[in-house]
Order: C-alpha cells, then structure tokens, then sequence
DNA sequence: TGAATATAATACTGTTTAGTATGATTTGCA
DNA sequence: TGCAAATCATACTAAACAGTATTATATTCA
C-alpha cells in the first residue's frame, strides 16, 4: 500500500475515533489517551496529526459543516410540502448523531467566541434556510424567518425532553403523528394576509 | 449575635457563592477553591458544609425546586390569557438566570439519573402543568399535553440562538411582537373540534 | 473565665490528564 | 539492501483540582 494512503486512512481512524468519543463523552469527557486507544493508535500518533485537544476538536466541527440538509422542496402542494419537510427534518433530529451533536453544541459554544462561529454553519442552519426561502417564494408573509423559526420549533416541540433524557427519540408512527399536528395547527393560523403565489 | 444566625448565615453565602459559580462556569468549570473564595471563607469551611462537590451542586438544585411559575390565569377571554401567559413565560425564559440555568441542565443531566429525577422537579414543569391544565379546562382538545408543549416551543422559537450566544435575550418590545404573532398563530390553527367551554 | 466549637491559614496527598521525551521497531521506497 | 520517516511502548513532566491534615486563632456560651 502506497504511504500517502496510509496516512490518510491513519488520519480518519483517528479524526472518527474522535468523533465518535467526543460525541458520547463531550469534550471534557475524551482524553487523548482515550482517542488513541479508540483509534488503535499511540498518543504520539495523535500528536502527529494533530498540535492540541482543542484543535482536534475544532477540526471536526468544521469538517462536519460539509453535511447537508437532505432535503429539497418540490412543487406540490403547500400542505404536502411542508409534511414532507416536517418528516425529514424531525427523522433527521431524532438520530442519535444529532441528538448528541446537538448537546455537545450546547455545552461547548458559550465557552469562547471561536467555537461560536465554528458551530453557527451547523446546527439546524441548512434546514432553516431551506424552509425559510421556500416560505418566502409560496406566500406573503410579513417576516420569513421568524415564521420559520417558529414552525421549526413547534417540530422540536418534544425534542427537550429527548435531550434531557426524560423521554426516548420519538419513533416513526409519532413523528407522523407529530408532523401532521404541527403542519395542521401552522397552515391554519398563518397570519390572514398572506397569498398563495 | 446568636451562633446559629451566623451558622444559617454562613451557609447562605456558601450556597450563593456555589450558585453564582455553577450557573456561570458550570459544574466542571467551578472549582471548590473558587467557591471557598466567592464566600469569603476557607475551603474547609465549605467542606464543614457539604460532604462533597457533587453533594453541593445536589443540594443547591433541589433547593431551587422551591420557585414557583409566578403566573396563574384567570377568566379572561382565551386569546387574553394566553397572551399574558406568554409574555410572562418568555419575560421569565430570556433571564439570564433562567438561561444560566437551562444551559446548566442540558450540560448536566444526561451524565447520572440522580441529576435527571433533580432537574425534571424544574425546567418548564411548572409552567407546563398550568398550561396544560388550562387548556383543558377551556378547550375540548384530543391531547393537551402535546398542545401546551406546541405552545411552549413556539414562544421559545428564538430562544436556541440566545442559548448558543448567536443573539442576544429579546428585549421586552420584541417579547410582545412575538407573543401577539405566536397566540395568532396558535389560536387560529387548534383542531377544528375544540368548542370553548 | 474556661472549655468547646468554628474558622483561618497553609500545606499536603492523590488522581487525572494534556502534552513531551526517548529509544526500539516497523515500513515504504530508492 | 539500507536509509528515512512513521509508529510503538513506555515513561515522564507539569498543572489542575477534590479532598484532608495541622496548627493557630477567634467566638460562643455555661
């Protein structure tokens, strides 16, 4: 096997083995010596690839903000649109990935400004963006984004409860309960000016 | 002065020191030296009032479990009462107590069941309770439970950037604009088989 | 006043962990 | 084959921090 490659298969074992640790334990809960084992690895190995803690994990946050939303609006109906939306988006946030990237987020951004910005490409951007101009483009509506926001959140109304570990993911036939309550309750009480294009 | 008054008053500044510091720094991010020093005492000092730090951050969690909602509705119009629900739920929720407090939860809950059964006595219980409860004495409703939850997460729809430092707490003028936005939109799209009682 | 209790000041123990150092061993490649 | 880079195994350093020990000084109260 040529030595580039090595490398690189090297770099992964070690960036996954961190991703996944830093996932389940937070970032105060990973050791380095930790990672190494996980990776299959010596400590120095992780040295080698990268200089500290701090910028392995900074190097994983940027390198999941390639993912994307997984999702792309058609030309159905608004009604079916938005389900369809409300299906992806609250299987997506019912993983176990994002439940824990999304506490790990949580735990770490206030710390410094840094982070901050590392995560704010994350996060539930993409979705938002997603819904947000697909609200713009079908209706009239005083402000996007607020409202998408707002049919976001009312969502991931039982995510909470998740995240605290109060209750378990919500499982298929509730997220489509869910979804149909939500779209129902949002398509009916949007504000009365609004225009289908 | 009594020895017991300066028993209670000491503890009192022990437990402010370690409420300030936990809600701030959270708990791996407070050391008991720096406790011992915000309480202007020495660190066996705070040990000679709690076996332990995991004990101190216990005690101080179940000693908030005291507060109450501080709202209780009445037989105003339903669009009223939801509106004043509101505004003092969401007033309450941009504190950046009640932020510090949140964001404590979220770091700390998922690492022992102990501090789950402590955290779920708080958060929003209250004031879902009296949500919930009102809605199903006004309303027919198929499951108020999830309605109240909706609800909630609606009003709290710009609360995860606030959390994650990505904007600042609403100020009081933008807490009326989206509550009055938020009760329009709710109202006007409950289930169609909801008859005021 | 004098015994008992609380506190201060300070230093220590033991553990955890990020990061480094060293010397031996493997591996790709010319 | 033989060199150079990567890796391993292992041990170490330095710092942080929970919790303890000691000795001395205040404070309460009988």
């Amino acid at each position: 096997m040529k030595a580039a490659e090595k490398l690189r298969l090297k770099r992964e074992a070690i960036y996954a083995a961190a991703e996944r640790l830093f996932l389940s334990h937070g970032y105060e809960g990973t050791t380095m010596d930790a990672v190494a084992e996980e990776a299959g690895v010596t400590k120095q190995t992780v040295y080698r690839y990268c200089p500290s803690k701090a910028d392995l994990f900074a190097g994983l946050i940027s390198g999941m903000g390639e993912e994307r939303s997984g999702f792309s609006f058609g030309n159905s109906a608004l009604e079916e649109e938005l389900h369809q939306f409300g299906l992806a988006f609250l299987t997506a946030h019912m993983g176990e990935r994002n439940l824990s990237f999304f506490r790990l987020v949580m735990n770490e951004s206030w710390k410094s400004e840094e982070l901050r910005e590392l995560f704010a490409k994350h996060a539930q951007s993409r979705w938002f963006d997603e819904l947000s101009d697909f609200l713009e483009k079908r209706l009239e509506l005083p402000d996007a984004g607020s409202i998408a926001q707002i049919f976001i959140s009312m969502l991931l109304s039982e995510r909470n409860r998740v995240l605290m570990g109060r209750r378990s993911p919500l499982p298929r036939d509730e997220i489509m309960t869910h979804v149909s309550l939500v779209v129902g309750i949002f398509l009916k009480g949007l504000p009365r000016d609004h225009t289908v294009k």
